[in-house]
DNA sequence: GTCTATATGTAGATAGAC
DNA sequence: GTCTATCTACATATAGAC
């Protein structure tokens, strides 16, 4: 490939190819950074090092460090609404939604994109971060409550006794037992003294959450 | 009352009443700066300025700041674990123990307390961090393990057809649930778009977590 | 035991060369 | 756009006066 200086008449614009690139390696390392040592503990430092970036090289592409944080927490959050409502249409598909098809639509595709790939492990335990701390509401309203306004919805039509704050709360704890199975095996293990299959495991959740919802 | 220094022939051994009384009010500061920013989000001279002492108390009293968050845990987890066996013991005296029953010996103390004491609010979003953090393993074995291993015994042995593994996974979901009315209300009343009772809160935690774990 | 003053390291951010 | 070198601020921790 020639070198990028040499294309004439194009603007400098858009952001090159080495640019973008380099973008995405930041990204991956702060989700990594992030999501290992948490908001405060990371710092830009490890994030350039992880990156194989120097320091000075994390601004321009972050700009701060909240705003990388936020960056990367939505980088991914547009592909992970988008799974979960290509599932729910799934569901839809194979005849009348249940309780159980409407978890399975919101927690499963989050299970597979964590096992095919460690980066949305990385991102599944800054999910966590980011829906227990007050501090991130913001950012939790911006990338996740449309698509939870949609399954909560859903969920409301499948349980017509429930009001909307007990939907509402049902919901929040199925959540919560998500992100503990997806960020406390270590927990999980050390309680039940035997390793799991992560199939099994993600039956259970969903049972015990349908269960819970329905009563 | 007479100064603490003129008491003639005891010995300076046990800390003074007014060491103790410090102590005392550095916890209650570092529980507070704890609970609002997470460990790595809260520094020495915060927990200090809280406490009304100057900053270089604050070691004397707490060993460094990872020695001073293991002794705020520590300090309140005996009575939890205590308060949580009385109702236990409280429930098998009203007739043989049911899931509801275990379930709320485990987690109506926890809302009795945090409703009394805005301290104990402040202790249960640190015991939420440290249950969702593996670096703080250690803290959580020696501090709450122990309980949990009884209240996971009862579960077992009232699941019958449930393995230990699952027992173990439904429990750390039943915790869950928990932490996340006790640290997310924010979010719930977002969601829920309007205020809830806390007593009916708990009652539909419990009936939640209940029918998950009979699943 | 209590408090003041300070040592030492490292954080986030930026200015300016390439 | 990329990278080097550096600035400023504040963190934890401690040494030593009271």
């Amino acid at each position: 490939m020639s070198s990028t200086q040499t294309l004439g008449t194009t603007r400098q614009r858009a952001p090159s190819k080495r640019a973008l690139a380099t973008r995405t390696r930041v990204l991956d390392a702060a989700e990594a950074v992030f999501a290992d040592r948490g908001f405060d503990g990371a710092t830009i430092r490890d994030i350039a090092a992880q990156a194989g970036e120097p320091v000075g090289t994390i601004h321009p592409h972050g700009g701060g460090k909240e705003a990388l944080f936020h960056r990367t927490v939505a980088r991914r959050a547009a592909a992970l609404s988008q799974a979960r409502l290509d599932a729910l249409d799934r569901q839809r598909a194979d005849g009348p939604l249940t309780l159980e098809g409407l978890l399975s639509a919101f927690m499963r595709p989050f299970f597979e994109l964590s096992a095919d790939d460690p980066r949305w492990r990385h991102y599944a335990r800054i999910v966590a971060f980011v829906s227990a701390d007050d501090r991130w509401r913001a950012i939790a309203a911006e990338c996740f409550d449309p698509t939870a306004e949609i399954f909560l919805a859903e969920l409301l039509a499948l349980t017509p006794s429930a009001s909307r704050r007990q939907a509402a709360e049902g919901f929040v704890f199925s959540v919560s037992a998500m992100l503990a199975l997806l960020t406390s095996q270590g927990r999980i293990a050390a309680l039940g003294q035997s390793p799991a299959p992560q199939a099994d495991q993600i039956d259970h959740l969903i049972r015990y959450c349908a269960a819970g919802l329905a009563a």
